[in-house]
Order: C-alpha cells, then structure tokens, then sequence
DNA sequence: CTTCGGAGGTTGTACGTATAACGTCGTGGG
DNA sequence: CCCACGACGTTATACGTACAACCTCCGAAG
C-alpha cells in the first residue's frame, strides 16, 4: 500500500546502473546521440519496473514553470461555465498544460485568495466574469492574465475575450418585434445580478424597442423567477404579450407563472430566454434563446493566455452569439 | 508588467535586512518566542511591499505534500459531478487542500494518464465513477485512493463512498406499485451505459416487480430518449401505464415522446426520472424522481482521503438516496 | 566572577529534477 | 605514433523553500 517512498529518478538510475542525469535524460526524450539504445531501453523498464512517476513539484521548481493554468469562475454548478472550462481544458491538453479550477466561493467577487486557495503552482490566470476590482484586489499575483467576459468598461492590461452580448439581446428584441409585438406590450424579466453583462441587456433591450420596458428583477432561480413575473402580471393594465428574459433559468420559471395564471405560452405570451442551456430543449414548449459559445469562450481565453506566455501580445476578442428560434414565441394574437 | 522575476524569500529577506529562514519563519507563523515582535513586521511588510508570494513548487518540494487532491470525472458538463466537486472542493478547503480537476477525456474509461496530464503535483487521488480496471491501467501512482461509485464487485484497496442506488430504484418501483399500476404494466427506459451502477438499477427494478419489464435502451440525451420511447410504444400490445427511467434527462425525453403520441403525463402514463438535476422541476409536470446526495459523496470521498493522508483507516461509506414524489406520477385510470 | 538559559536570530542543508560543463574511452586520419 | 573527435556518460549545480542545528548576546542566579 503505502509503500515507504516513492521511487525517485536517482533510484531509477541505480536500479539501471547509470548516473541520475541519464534517467533524466531519456526520460526526459533528450538522450539521441548521447546515451546509447540500449542504455535508454536499460534506464525505461528500470523505471517500468520501480513505477517511477517524476515528482511534478521538483520539475517545476527546476524548470521555472508548472504548465498548469487557473481558471476562476463564479460557479461551476452551472452549464455556461463547465462548458467554458471543456473549451479551455481541450485546448490546454493540446499544447501539454493543464487547467485547475477555481470557483471562487461567493458568487462574482472571491472571499479569499485563488492565487494561494488553488494549491497548484501556476503559470497563468484566466478569470471569468470577475468585477475587475475584484480581481485588484486579489492582487495579480504577477502572473499573465485573461479576463473572460470582463467589463469593457474597466480596462485593465489584461488580454479579454468578449460575447456580443447587447447584439445578443438586440437579435432577439428584433425578433420579437418582427412578429409583430407592439414594443408597449413587451416586458423585461432582469437578472438582479450587478454585472455589466446584465447592464448591456438591459441597455441593449432599452435602444431595440426605443422605450424603457416594464422590468422585474429576479435571482436566477425557478422558484424567484416565477415570484418576480407574478409581480409582473399584477400590474395595473393587460398583461405583456411578450416577456423577454436574461436567461433561461428566468424563462423556465416564467413560463411556470404564466401557465399558473392560465396564459399559454406562446399563444397569450411569447417568453424568450438567454444562454441556450440544456433547460431551453428540455421544457415545452422548447425556448427561443440566445446560444453562447462557451466553449470558444473557454478555448479563445487558453489560447490568449498561452500566446501571452510565449511573449506573443495577445490583444481583445469579441465572439459572436447566435439566436435560437424555437416553440417559445409566436405572433401576438390581436395584432 | 512582466517583471524580471518574481521576488523570492530570499529578495524579501534582503530588504527587511534579515535572513532568508526568518522570513520563512515569520511567514510561515512559526516565529513566536525566536523572533522580535518588531522584526516580524519589518519582514511582513517588506513581504508585501515587494508583492512577495511564496513559490509553490518549491515549497511542495521541501514539504513532500502539496496540500492538492485530484478529482477525477467522467465529465463535468454534469450536474452531478459538478455538484460532488462542489462537495469536495468545500471540504477541501477547511484543511487548506485544493481539489484539481480532471475529467477523462473519453468519459468513462480515460484516454491518457490522468495522474501526468493533471500537471499539478498530488497528495491523493478521487476517482468517481470509474471502472476499476481502467483505474489499473492507469496505474495508481503509489497514491492514496478514493473511488467513488465504484463497482463493489471488482473491489480494490481504495476507500469507497457509494449510493443506495439499488435502493433508489427500489423506492421509487414501489411507489409506482403503490399508485396502483400492475407489475405487467410498467416499462423500463434504461440508460445503455454499461456500468455497474445501470446494472444495478435494472436488477432492483426487476426483482421489486417479480418479473422482467420491457426495457429499451437510449443514451443520456433528450433525442435519443425519445426515439427509444417510440421504439417501445411501437411494440405490440397496449402502451404501459408507468415508465421508469435511469435518468432524469431519460425522463424528459420520455415525456416528450409520450406527448406526440396523444398520451397525457402523468394521467395515461406515470414517468419517474433518476438524480433530482434542475431538469426535474424545470419541466412541466414536476419528475417524480430519486434525490443523489451529490455534494454530500464529493465531501465524504474527500474526509476519506484526509484520513488516509492522516493515516487513519479509511473505511467504505454508502450514502442513502431519497425518493422525491412530484407531478410525472399518479394511479393508472383503469385500475 | 562564572554559568546558565532564553530571546533573537543565522547558517546550512535537503527535497528531486534538468541541464551545462566536463571526463573518458576507442578509432581513424595525418 | 599521436592527436582530435565522436560516442557515451558522469559530476556538479541551481531552482526556492522549511526547518534542524547552531551561534551570540545579555541578564540573573549561584
């Protein structure tokens, strides 16, 4: 079981009868011309045979680098963010590295340090959907860093990758509007999360329709999602024929309020979500949604960070979103 | 920005005017009664003036542990794995450990070496749901173990922590035979993933009935479900009155299906899902289904693999699961 | 006046690895 | 016959840290 130690490369190289500095060397793929065939072939079934594993804290120390990279997300309970995280692993594995997660415990905004919580040693940082001065006040640990869809408002010296996330919601107002909604009977069902990302859909939704929509504010979860459209629907006048929404978590809970109050979806009122995660196929009707790519978001970022540590300037990405039109919306139905 | 280095115990130790063992002394908070209250933050502030942080790979290697557990998963684009490293990760974090992550490539069975492609230096190893053979093949590593979901058939050294999956499957048959439905009437949808875990379950079902349902496979995704759930309405002889699904996703994909031949959930037919993931009650009517206690078997596989660290016996653990009575399910119409 | 002990440090070393710099053969050309 | 040179390895060292062991005062006890 737990064997009195593990083997190491000096342990290698007696078990073959050559110096440590051999092991390394074949081990190590860098022995052609200076170690002879049937050495290097002696040195590997020694260390087939001891279970030799290179202790990755010595190579590190040794080597300067650890190809190991932090991710920081606010959550990874959630699809956007695994996805993102797939992207980013996949293309790490290509170029030999590795990606540690690191959720930072409070939502946006961390408790404590992820430079020093994640235990791993680091080469690079890439960080999503952090409040810029948040991340100041972790202090950047002097390591490169990529700010995953980070206010562009808050520049930092940081490389970003972006969504078009006003294009987003400026897609899906046009479509609801092209079926011919009147932008009065049009409603905002918002993210009460203080994010510029939330900000730009509601600026971007605003500028679409050309008026401020009626706006309930709602944590991103059915049971909120369905209070929050309930004070909607209790407001003086008719209801909205259609109810625009910042995610889909927001739509599917909406959707349950509506029904509660015996309006159909989509014929009494068309509802549109955001992200296209696994929920927007799941329910019925299926959701109109905005797809994200998150895993090129995930990718784009690794791919930014590595270029970073090969002295490449990495410079800003923008990503394109792209609307979903499924069963959730149709014509109004006294146009 | 990219300095010339980063500063080392050694440049903090020249500013403050000591030596390099009592900055490691005072930051390490081992300074009480061998060094002067004053001199102490000299060398704290020095530290924070330079931006010192320690060099992780330097300090793994003088401390031969890295205070860093890998998690190894199938997948993390998944509710349920997402929430077990939730789990550990908290746990974790109470003893100063990090939890990388590493989610096999090719699912269940990986494609390469765990153990080197998470780049980061480990203490011990979680495995969830991972064939024991493919754990051979990858080799240990000489680390402690921790399986997760582990057949208990094939049993190794490692520490387990496993459901009462059979008794899940159990519970919920009976509540189904408690609505009124005949054993004849009740259909299997079943996951074709060839682990012990899908075993199992159809094994409880089957002896909870007293006979052998139809079963028709389907991989884990809505499509696929559905058209498994045609293939089973298309055989010969009266729809069922109940089906019992693997999978919540099983479950929706079902209820899908069920819905574009006429038949109404959960009045013509019963659906019960399997996990209790958000899908559950995002969809209309509310799954029926089996609550993993997902966090709860990333927290214990890791206070088992602490133990082991700490050398205490680590012994198995089986988790109860919790059946949860929604809408997908009622007495059949014709009792 | 010695001696002892504790406060307040310092010196030295090892962790396991990668690699630069340095042997040591045998052989073939001059 | 000697020397240079390639083939095959080895020796030595550094990475940055933590801590054991050691040193040096200075005040008080004997």
């Amino acid at each position: 079981m737990t064997d009195t130690a593990r083997p190491t490369s000096r342990d290698v190289a007696r078990a073959a009868g050559v110096s440590q500095a051999t092991v390394s060397l074949v081990l190590g793929d860098k022995w052609r011309g200076r170690v002879s065939e049937r050495t290097a072939d002696t040195v590997r079934t020694a260390a087939r045979d001891l279970g030799y594993r290179p202790n990755l804290a010595a190579r590190n120390l040794r080597l300067g680098r650890t190809r190991t990279a932090l991710l920081v997300v606010p959550t990874i309970t959630n699809e956007y963010f695994a996805r993102v995280y797939t992207g980013a692993a996949r293309v790490a594995d290509d170029h030999g590295f590795g990606v540690v997660l690191y959720p930072s415990p409070e939502g946006v905004g961390p408790a404590r340090d992820p430079f020093g919580s994640a235990r791993a040693a680091l080469d690079g940082v890439i960080a999503s959907s952090m409040a810029a001065d948040a991340l100041a006040a972790i202090g950047d640990g002097g390591l490169p860093l990529v700010m995953l869809d980070a206010d562009p408002a808050a520049p930092g010296p940081a490389a970003t990758v972006n969504l078009a996330i006003a294009d987003g919601m400026r897609q899906i107002t046009r479509h609801v509007l092209g079926l011919g909604h009147h932008p009065g009977d049009i409603a905002h069902l918002a993210a009460d999360i203080d994010t510029w990302t939330f900000h730009e859909r509601a600026q971007a939704l605003a500028d679409t329709l050309g008026t401020t929509p009626p706006t309930e504010r709602s944590p991103l979860a059915y049971q909120d999602a369905r209070r929050a459209t309930e004070r909607l629907l209790a407001r003086p006048g008719p209801p909205p024929t259609a109810l625009i929404c910042d995610d889909d978590v927001l739509a599917v809970g909406a959707c349950k309020a509506l029904r509660g109050h015996g309006l159909r979806v989509p014929d009494d009122v068309s509802v549109t979500g955001y992200d296209d995660s696994a929920l927007a196929t799941a329910v019925e009707p299926e959701l109109t949604t905005v797809a994200l790519p998150a895993d090129a978001v995930g990718a784009q970022g690794m791919t930014a960070l590595l270029d970073t540590l090969a002295d490449h300037p990495a410079t800003g990405t923008e990503l394109p979103v792209r609307l979903v039109v499924r069963g959730s919306t149709a014509p109004p139905r006294h146009p």
